[in-house]
DNA sequence: GCGACAG
DNA sequence: ATCTTGTCGC
């Protein structure tokens, strides 16, 4: 797929910052998004470094046949970060190398889910609505802790598919997702043209087997890999 | 002021 | 994210 990252990129936590306030209000939260999407993809990002900006990245995508969840397409793409591991900045360490993963897609996904939140955020602007705004497409963030925001565990029934909501302020933001029988949820939240309804949806659809959605699963292992195999 | 803090 | 053995449980 083609995409084109933005020609300036923050030197600082300001200008990131800055940039978080200036796309936010670009993002799409109400959806409703992808009712039956035929191509989902996964992305990951495995690190060879202490999170500072030296440190090697290794991008995988996955495109997955929502249906069967088998692999259709993947891509991977290594390069040093662009900017240090700062909580609230994360998009900004993982998109370089994210969308020259992307990049070299020949399928065009319907929905993407990140590894990491969307709007469960302290800016409201997670990786999840930075990767959807920058490529125009459906994105929700399926992350593994929580960040931004708290839910009360006495409202997350103990079986597969229960929710309560995350909040913060006062404002719904995502939502504490339970894939499995009796296992840790995840963290559900909207990234761009999607709602919070579709994104848990399609989150428990790609989730059949274990905790994490099998998009995010593939990912990971095929980003580790890719990092091994640059590192030797 | 202090602690917490996606990956 | 990453460093890592054994171990509890189905």
């Amino acid at each position: 797929m083609r995409i084109q990252l933005p020609h300036a990129w923050p030197a600082d936590a300001a200008e990131a910052v800055a940039i978080q306030d200036r796309l936010r209000p670009l993002a799409d939260h109400t959806g409703p998004g992808p009712a039956a999407p035929a191509l989902l993809a996964g992305l990951d990002v495995a690190y060879a470094g202490d999170g500072g900006t030296d440190d090697l990245l290794a991008a995988a995508v996955v495109v997955l046949d929502a249906r069967t969840l088998e692999v259709v397409e993947q891509a991977t793409a290594v390069g040093r970060a662009t900017f240090p591991y700062v909580p609230g900045l994360f998009a900004f360490r993982e998109l370089p190398v994210l969308i020259e993963a992307l990049k070299s897609l020949e399928h065009t996904p319907d929905v993407m889910l990140c590894d990491g939140q969307g709007f469960a955020h302290p800016r409201r602007f997670g990786l999840a609505c930075h990767l959807g705004v920058l490529t125009g497409l459906p994105t929700a963030g399926v992350a593994k802790t929580p960040f931004t925001g708290g839910y009360d565990p006495a409202a997350l029934g103990t079986r597969r598919g229960a929710s309560a909501d995350l909040t913060d302020g006062g404002e719904r933001v995502g939502r504490a997702l339970r894939t499995q029988d009796g296992v840790k949820p995840v963290y559900v939240s909207t990234g761009h043209a999607i709602d919070l309804d579709t994104a848990c949806r399609l989150t428990l659809a790609a989730a059949p087997a274990y905790r994490l959605p099998q998009t995010t699963r593939l990912a990971d292992r095929l980003s580790r890999d890719a990092l091994k195999a640059a590192t030797g």
